[in-house]
DNA sequence: GTCTATAATTTGATAGAC
DNA sequence: GTCTATCAAATTATAGAC
């Protein structure tokens, strides 16, 4: 157990690096050569510091997310005060889930965007290790927002809420990974300056949070009667209503 | 130039053990002996048939892309034809372009739902070779919808319906890849049988597009005036209007 | 804590017989 | 087209001197 307070460098020096890295290459793209010789440390460092490549991969993530989830919670815990046992807004949940996490893109000492834009990529890369550390790392703070949005949209199936928190968190990932087809919209490429910009993560929350809150309040799909038709199935019943008018209740207030 | 009409069983069961493995694990954590093995040809099959293991990567998405994009095509031709030159209704763009994409998951001959959650996961892994690769198969497609979208919101900023492209993409891609800290939601797990059962394209249709639509066509954001006061910024300006009554003007017809 | 040296495997690719 | 055998390089991890 490294617990010496000397030469905080080393050990923060990898991390930073392992991150950036990451972020570029993906976990299996990235070797611990290419990790230790863009820190300038010795090759063995990683393994005395944090005893194997995927304990290192779960170290850059736990040190973000011990901050983002708890202060997630913090955050919830202070709109509910405020509520008096009313439900919230979902604009509240929402600015309070996914505007706490881009406020991390504004701040290098919170990983900026470069740690926004490896937790983008990580979500679809599905090796067992971490998937599991994310299980881990996620269970409290999911379970709590949740029932947040349980609450703050009574008429629509929980259900089909935790499928549009599904979305919602796949525009978001999508999004801040920041590698598209439609490389016109955010302009930068991978390992770019713009994409470590800070003001990406201002730009993209007046973007994202309007499609967000638009999607989680959509009109109730139809109770899917016909299956078996393929090209009828979806799209065609959502053009009529568009909005408050529907089954939808808007938040109170 | 392997041009020989004999055993078209070897070089079409590696593109399918392929498939499979790069959906499971990624371009990177797989490797050639995996994929020779699981698909019983010898390892240097792959080098004769395809030459490179990154070409090899490349044929697995040329051979689905190749009849996506072109169907995709073909609707909108279809679809702007009988519109005679009015705009589309933005639900017929989504159903056109995510529509047939859904559609893949439905049959096994276009790749099922390994395809779909394979190119799910792809879209975030920036590997240079894949995005270049990317870049040139959609080019056409983007741009063909890009105008659609265009045409079918005219009252949306054309910068805006980019980003909102932008986000559906997103929703779609990792709904798609079906790794998610929602467990609760997918209710499957990678590699899965679940996973690959061809009704999940028609359970995730039904959910996905109504939000798709509400996002796509989501109130405009406020002109993001104080970008100064983080927890303001976002969500607040989104809660009163909840739909046909704002900036945006719904579909015609 | 840092470093050198190296073990033990695995990787993508190829030469050449059949 | 298929196969065996193999190369050259890269990988994670560790032992042991300082």
């Amino acid at each position: 157990m490294p617990d010496q307070k000397h030469c905080p460098d080393t050990h923060d020096r990898i991390l930073d690096v392992a991150e950036r890295l990451f972020m570029a290459n993906g976990y299996e793209g990235t070797s611990m050569r290419m990790i230790t010789s863009e820190a300038e440390v010795n090759l063995a460092a990683v393994n005395y510091h944090f005893g194997s490549k995927e304990a290192l991969m779960r170290e850059v993530f736990r040190r973000r997310l011990l901050w983002l989830n708890r202060e997630r919670i913090v955050l919830l815990d202070a709109l509910e005060a405020a509520a008096a046992g009313a439900p919230l807004k979902p604009s509240q949940v929402l600015e309070a889930f996914f505007g706490t996490l881009l406020r991390m893109g504004e701040d290098p000492a919170l990983g900026g965007m470069v740690f926004l834009r490896l937790l983008g990529r990580t979500l679809t890369e599905p090796a067992d290790f971490i998937r599991t550390f994310f299980a881990g790392e996620y269970a409290e703070v999911v379970e709590r927002y949740k029932h947040a949005l349980f609450r703050a949209l009574p008429d629509v199936p929980q259900e089909e809420i935790l499928w549009r928190f599904h979305f919602m968190l796949g525009s978001m990932s999508y999004a801040l990974a920041g590698t598209d087809v439609l490389e016109i919209v955010t302009g930068y490429e991978p390992g770019d300056a713009m994409a470590t910009d800070p003001a990406a993560a201002r730009r993209l929350s007046a973007r994202v949070m309007p499609f967000l809150l638009a999607g989680l309040r959509a009109p109730l799909p139809a109770p899917l009667a016909s299956l078996s038709s393929p090209s009828a199935t979806s799209g065609d019943s959502c053009d009529a209503p568009s909005g408050a008018s529907s089954r939808v209740t808007p938040s109170p207030a």
